[in-house]
DNA sequence: AGGTTGGTCAACCATTTGGTTGAATATGCG
DNA sequence: CGCATATTCAACCAAATGGTTGACCAACCT
């Protein structure tokens, strides 16, 4: 069972969704999180290794960016497996692009930020 | 300067700032705000105008706006003038793109969410 | 000078946030 | 079965957030 029903995300709920989405991705330890699911989906203990903080705050870390859509959840198991939702950034990503016309992503450049900014801690 | 930044957005300083403009964007009332700067320049007391609380309180998102660099305050005489600043949502807004690959600004979507999601709050 | 307007400051308050620990619940394994 | 592993729950805590009020300062207008 898929923690966050697809047909949801769409219906009305959206409004409020920007407060959810915004306040998920203001924390550094979560966009973390976000950037390594980038690369792959992975099980709630393997998330947290690279962090320094107990399981169970990477536990609520997952459940703030679940109800924020940004994460999925699916329980296989004993794991439960974390798989990035990017679809959910979407609307945000509009609203955002109202403020400006920023020009088409530069992929070099988001490379060199990931590296930099947004690597698990241990690799800063 | 709007174009030289590549190399500036994405070293050293740029990091806690996603902290800090997406802490800030993720209050409704600060998005009401940028959303109403989007049309026109204001002074403190007429953004506070359409909101049902304190002068102080507006005062104070006014002060975490300009400190995550979205808006700028300018006082010429008693007054003191708030202007949006786009720019410092770029990173962000290339921070968020890196999720997914989001369309080329849909101008109806994004119109259609101003009005029901950032209008000043009088008119929700 | 004296009063009004524009805005911030300071102290305070309730709620939320991000973390901890220890116990609890499943699930898998020998 | 009995034990280890994966994850959450519950209670707690300190600090940050979003708001209030009343005093305050600065600037403009007679």
């Amino acid at each position: 069972m898929v923690d966050q029903p697809a047909a949801l995300w769409f219906s009305g709920a959206m409004s409020n969704d920007l407060d959810t989405v915004f306040a998920a991705i203001a924390d550094p330890t979560r966009r973390s999180i976000l950037a390594m699911l980038l690369e792959d989906d992975m099980a709630v203990t393997d998330v947290a290794e690279p962090f320094d903080m107990s399981l169970a705050a990477i536990s609520k870390h997952l459940v703030i960016l679940t109800k924020a859509g940004l994460i999925s959840q699916e329980k296989r198991g004993r794991v439960k497996w974390c798989k990035l939702e990017p679809d959910a950034m979407r609307a945000a990503s509009v609203w955002m692009q109202g403020f400006g016309q920023f020009e088409p992503v530069n992929l070099d450049a988001f490379e060199r930020f990931l590296e930099t900014e947004l690597a698990p801690p241990d690799e800063r």
